[in-house]
RNA sequence: GGCCCGGUGGCAGAGUGGUUAUGCAGCGGUUUGCAAAACCGUGUACAUCGGUUCAAUUCCGGUCCGGGCCUCCA
C-alpha cells in the first residue's frame, strides 16, 4: 500500500519511498526529563506510534529510535531547585515518563538512547564540523557558522536575512553570525562536565540528535519528527550538524510534524502554565480514552484538549468494545491486504487517523447488525492504533468500593426478585449498582454487568 | 517588524468544483417489566466581500478574526 506523508522539507504530501525497503529508520525527539509529560507532549508520542505501526505493516523492518534528553539547562536548575541530585531527577522522571507513555498504550521505540552515554559520538562530530571549516571555536565555546552552509534554513523556510531582522535575542559577543548556535559549551563548577578537545564543558542541545540518529540509524535515514515547535530552531540546526559533518544532501529524506495541543485556542505549554500533565489526566479518565481522543483529530491540526472531549471519546470506546466482543474470539488478522481498505486507505493517507476512526464506528455499526467479518475487522484495524485490546474494559476493577462478588451476589437477590415480579426490589438493587459506578445489562442470556 | 498556519451544523471532525461524510448531543420511533445497549428515522453547516466558472464550502484575491514561529518548548 502505498503511504502519503506531509513533509515539512517541501511543504507537500508525498508518497513515501524508503531509502532501503528493507529497512525503515525513524527518529523522534522525546522528552526532556526534567518534569512529568503534558498532553500536548503526548500528541507526537501517539500519533507517531501510529505511524511506526503503519510502517511495521508495509516493510519487513523498521528501526524507531526515541531519545531522552538527560543534558539540560532546565535538568540542572530543576535538581539545584528541589536540592536532589542531577541523577535522581532523571531517574525518577524517567521512571514517570514510561507510566505515562504505557497508560496512553504507547509502544516502546526499538532504542531509547540517552544523551548523556553518547557524548563522545558528540565531540566526535563536532570534531569533523571543525575540521571541514563549519563550525569555530570561541571563548570556550564550538559554534556552527550559518553563513558557511548553502541553504541554511531550507526547513524552516527562513533566510538568514530574515532570521537576523527578526532576531529578539541579545546576540552573544563571541558570535560571528547573529544565528550562529552552540555545540559545545563550558560547564559551571558543580554542573554536569566531560573532557573535550575544546576543554570541560557540555554539549549544545542540538547536537545530540544529529550524533544519536547517525549512531543508530546511519547518516541519511527516512523520517524525522516532532513537535511543530521543534522546527526551528531545533531541526533546522540538527539538520545543518549532519549534513554538514557528513557531507550529504539529506539528514532525514521526510520531516513531520504534529500540531500544538491548545487549551481554549492557546498552546499549551509550560510557559504560560496551562498544561495539563499526562500523569493528572489519568486521574480522571482513562488513558485508552486520552489516546483516541488525541487520535480524534488529524496530526497536523491542532488539537483543544478538554475534559468533555475525552469523555466523548470514552463513549466512543465503550460502543467500539461492544461492537468488537461480537466477533466470536477470533485472531485479530495481521496481514495488511486483508484489512479493510478504508480504514488503510485513510491511515496511508498522511496518517487521516480522524477518518479511520469514522470507519473503525461504521464497521462497529455493520457488527451490531450482525456482521462477524465486521467485529473482526474492528478488532484488527484498531490494532493499529493500539485500541481495543483490553480484555477488562469494562471489568477492570475500577469501580469505587465494591467487590465483584459482592456485585455478584446482588445481581442474584435482583434476578430472584425480577422472578418474583417484584419489580420495585429489582430496581432498588439497579438503582444501589449504578450508584456505585455499575450498570447492569439485562440480556437473552441473563444479566451482565459494566462499569460506567 | 519578518515569516507561517487556520476559520465547516449545538459540539467534535473529514472531505469535495456539481451527487452536501461520520460521530456525540437533541428529537421521534422499534425493542425492553424497568434500564442500558442496539437498530430505524430526523439536522441542507462550510468567517466575510469580490473574482474565475454553466456551477465554489471547495480555485484566486482583499477584509475580518484566531493561532503559531522568529528565545527554552512536543
Amino acid at each position: 500500500m502505498e503511504i502519503k506523508l506531509y513533509n515539512t522539507l517541501t511543504r507537500k504530501k508525498e508518497i513515501f519511498q524508503a531509502l532501503d525497503d528493507g529497512h525503515v529508520r525513524v527518529y523522534a525527539c522525546g522528552p526532556t526529563v526534567y518534569d512529568k509529560i503534558h498532553i500536548g507532549n503526548a500528541r507526537p508520542l501517539v500519533v507517531f506510534d501510529v505511524l511506526v505501526n503503519l510502517l511495521r505493516a508495509t516493510f519487513p523492518k523498521v528501526t524507531y529510535v526515541r531519545n531522552i534528553t538527560d543534558v539540560d539547562d532546565k535538568i540542572n536548575a530543576r535538581a539545584a531547585e528541589r536540592g536532589v541530585s542531577i541523577n535522581s531527577l532523571c531517574g525518577e522522571t524517567i521512571k514517570q515518563f514510561h507510566q505515562d507513555t504505557n497508560a496512553l498504550l504507547v509502544s516502546a521505540p526499538d532504542k531509547e538512547p540517552r544523551a548523556t552515554q553518547h557524548i563522545a559520538q558528540m565531540i566526535a562530530m563536532i570534531g569533523q564540523l571543525i575540521d571541514k571549516g563549519f563550525a569555530y571555536e570561541a571563548e570556550g565555546h564550538v559554534l556552527f557558522s550559518v553563513a558557511n552552509m548553502q541553504d541554511y534554513g531550507a526547513l524552516s523556510g527562513r533566510s538568514l536575512d530574515e532570521m537576523i531582522a527578526g532576531a529578539r535575542v541579545e546576540v552573544a559577543p563571541y558570535k560571528r553570525d547573529a544565528a550562529d548556535f552552540v555545540l559545545w559549551k563550558p560547564s559551571q563548577e558543580g554542573l554536569p562536565s566531560w573532557d573535550s578537545p575544546w576543554g570541560a564543558g557540555r554539549p549544545g542541545w542540538h547536537i545530540e540528535c544529529s550524533a544519536m540518529a547517525a549512531e543508530y540509524l546511519g547518516e541519511e535515514f527516512d523520517i524525522h519528527a516532532g513537535g511543530l515547535d521543534l522546527i526551528f530552531p531545533h531541526h533546522e540546526n540538527e539538520i545543518a550538524q549532519s549534513r554538514c559533518a557528513h557531507d550529504t544532501n539529506h539528514m532525514a529524506r521526510y520531516w513531520l510534524h504534529n500540531g500544538y495541543v491548545t487549551v481554549d485556542g492557546e498552546k499549551m505549554s509550560k510557559s504560560l502554565g496551562n498544561f495539563t500533565t499526562v500523569a493528572k489526566a489519568l486521574s480522571t479518565h482513562r488513558g485508552e480514552a486520552i489516546r483516541l481522543a488525541l487520535l480524534s483529530s488529524h496530526y497536523r491540526a491542532p488539537f483543544d484538549f478538554s475534559d468533555k472531549l475525552v469523555k466523548g471519546a470514552q463513549i466512543i470506546l465503550d460502543k467500539l468494545y461492544r461492537a468488537a466482543a461480537l466477533n466470536e474470539a477470533k485472531q485479530p488478522l495481521s496481514e495488511p491486504d486483508k484489512l479493510d481498505a478504508v480504514f488503510m486507505a485513510a491511515l496511508s493517507d498522511d496518517l487521516n487517523t480522524p477518518l479511520a476512526l469514522t470507519r473503525l464506528q461504521a464497521l462497529a455499526s455493520e457488527a451490531n447488525k450482525g456482521s462477524r467479518e465486521a467485529a473482526l475487522q474492528l478488532l484488527s484495524c484498531a490494532k493499529y492504533l493500539n485500541l481495543l485490546e483490553d480484555k477488562n474494559w469494562f471489568k477492570s476493577d475500577h469501580a469505587e468500593g465494591i467487590e465483584r462478588s459482592e456485585i455478584e451476589a446482588l445481581i442474584e437477590a435482583r434476578n430472584a426478585a425480577r422472578a418474583a415480579r417484584d419489580f420495585a426490589q429489582a430496581d432498588a438493587i439497579r438503582d444501589k449498582l449504578a450508584a456505585k459506578g455499575v450498570r447492569l445489562l439485562d440480556g437473552p442470556d441473563g444479566t451482565s454487568w459494566e462499569k460506567s
